[in-house]
RNA sequence: UGAGUAAGUCAGACAAUCGCAUGCUGUAACGGCAUGAGGAAAGUCCGAGCUCCUAAGAGCAGGGUGCCGGAUAACAUCCGGUGAAGGCAACUUUAAGGAAAGUGCAACAGAAAUAUACCGCCAGACUAUGUCUGGUAAGGUUGAAAUGGUGAGGUAAGAGCUCACCGGCAGGCUGGUAACAGCUUGGCCAUGUAAACCCCACCUGGAGCAAGACCAAAUAGGGCACAAAAGGCGGCUGCUCGUCGUUGCCCGGUAGGUAGGUCGCAAGAGCACACUGGCGACAGUGCGCCUAGAUAGAUGAUUGUCAGAUACAGAACUCGGCUUAUAGACUUACUCACUUU
RNA sequence: GCGGUCGUGGCGGAAUGGCAGACGCGCACGGUUCAGGUCCGUGUGAGAGAUCGUGAGGGUUCAAAUCCCUCCGACCGCA
């Protein structure tokens, strides 16, 4: 009953982490790497130093609404892994949404219309 | 009106669009309906349920609790009282057993710190303006603390030595379930510290849902030997027993590999209301309700309206407490002061 | 989930309940040298002072860095 779209493994992450792309922006940081399947697999964190667990939640999920709104632009056949930084907190959703919409342009790996 | 004391409540609401998790349902892979974090979910400081450790073991050690009575499944919690401390009061706080069972400690200062005599005071002796002996603890010095306080009698000087009042201790009587309170008689001997060791009374087996059960998958062995015991290793917090599991020896390998699913897991010491008993904590009865269950981990985004604003903060097996964090708003009862009637 | 250690000058790090800041490093000043280093000596928590200072707040005690309770922070271990 898993859902085949999230990476889980530790092998997984540190092999992005060793052999993948790197690319920052002012409050997402991203990890990329291509894999073999016909679909992209994401991960998203919040370090403990974004703050406590209502403020990582949110950081969460905020990335989250975000990439659902970028996805269907997006390349196909990648792991990703995005990391919240700890300016994330009390910023709004759209700001977010920017500011990974141009992590992923810096990456090429977003589609442009 | 102002100042205060105590108890308690809420923790933005509504609407629209998109999106997430679980359950039900239709259709066949997309829809529909319902539900979806807290008063602390937190800290993990206590207590229990539940599960496993063959039995739930013995002794010692260790740990905990500590005025009295009650509530409770249980507690270090709660309720009611007693004593003490604080406040004009409403009221608040309180780890509050034992120091004549024993041991330890009390730095510096001081003569002396639990036993004594430096300066004094008094008496006597003598080699006589001083030295010795004895008595005394009223006065002085030190200190946090110096063997009850004040006054009178008494005496060589003094002293609870005697008396009055106060204080404290012991016995008796009365009231109270008890802690204790009141009265009375005797009588003044005994510093503080037990959140120092300790004594007394009571309680206490361990591990924790990653407990544990089932299903599926994977797994590195080879040679020699082949009866048991002792012994070793591991579990039962420490030690002694006891007990359970495992283990013949050599060589090789010698540091990782795997961890998927179902159950446990959401009907419970449950919640709301009413009545009855009780000062109260709480208990009983009746009636109604079903109210998160994920597994990298579900509640978010945008817009509008309300007079304006959203603190502390996110369930991970479940309950009862405690502690800590908390914007703003509100309710009730009581006390004191002032003004008016 | 369980359970353990620690917190003291600018830094490291001592301290039986009894004068807190031992000792080392660093820093400042002085001496030595033509000059620097080395070496030697003095000083060094805050504050004008009263006083306050051992992560914070309470308590026990005559007296607390030390004993007890509640928090905060840092780190570690086991499953």
């Amino acid at each position: 009953m898993l859902k085949p779209n999230v990476l889980r493994k530790k092998k997984d992450f540190s092999s992005i982490y060793n052999r993948g792309k790197s690319v920052g922006e002012k409050f997402v940081v991203v990890f990329s790497k291509k894999n073999a399947l016909a679909y992209n697999r994401t991960a998203f964190l919040a370090s403990k130093k974004v703050g406590n667990s209502v403020i990582r939640n949110r950081a969460r999920r905020l990335m989250k609404e975000s990439y659902r709104e970028l996805e269907s632009k997006l390349d196909l056949g990648n792991d990703l892994i995005f990391i919240a930084r700890s300016t994330i907190t009390s910023v709004k959703c759209c700001e977010v949404k920017k500011s990974m919409e141009s992590a992923l342009i810096k990456a090429k790996m977003l589609r442009r219309e």
